[in-house]
DNA sequence: CATGGGATTGACT
DNA sequence: GTCAATCCCATGC
């Protein structure tokens, strides 16, 4: 799954008509007490121990949906969490759902802009309606989680770098190779 | 059945 | 920098 989180950079996300490459990720294992999968299986977090390819959109303060790409072998309990996009197609209707302001560059904001919900949760990346295809590599920086409480120094977020489009606050050496 | 917490965002002091 | 908003669900009585 360390491998799988900054592949994922660069891989574009499409739902509806529009569409956006990865920026930024990160990683969640159930071994650490940060992911949802840590507490063991419940009607919850089964997707998170199902099979890889599969979404796991959830809703955190009760305000913003999150989108995760399940990834190791059924029953291991891992996924990555998208945190940020850059724009690539359906600007327009992002506009139109986010208003003023950046389109993408939080994990909240950015379903908001592709129009991802909560019943998309559990559904497959490889089918839709959400679809993940394999992007270019893109260099990256790694950087601690933030915005969690539990196992926050584990240093398992990653950056494509020199992307403006990705969620502060920037790691250092995000804009080296810009 | 009641309660508390959460991988966030945006507005305000 | 600080703080409230607000829904799902895991946990505990």
């Amino acid at each position: 799954m360390l491998e799988v989180a900054p592949d994922l950079l660069g891989c574009v996300v499409t739902h509806g008509s529009t569409a956006g490459v990865i920026v930024e990720t990160e990683a969640y294992h159930f071994t650490e007490p940060a992911c949802h999968a840590y507490v063991g299986v419940t009607p919850r977090t089964h997707v998170l121990h199902g099979p890889p390819g599969t979404a796991y959109v959830y809703r955190s303060y009760g305000i913003h949906a999150l989108l995760n790409a399940v990834c190791e072998p059924e029953g291991v309990g891992a996924a990555v969490l998208i945190r940020a996009l850059e724009p690539l197609r359906g600007e327009g209707e992002m506009r139109s759902r986010r208003g003023a302001g950046e389109l993408a560059n939080g994990p909240g904001k950015l379903t908001q802009a592709l129009g991802i919900e909560l019943t998309e949760n559990a559904t497959s990346l490889i089918t839709g309606p959400i679809r993940i295809h394999e992007g270019e590599r893109l260099p990256y920086v790694t950087g601690v989680r933030i915005g969690i409480t539990k196992a926050a120094e584990l240093p398992w977020r990653f950056c494509a770098i020199g992307s403006r489009d990705v969620s502060r606050p920037w790691p250092p050496g995000l804009m080296q190779a810009a």
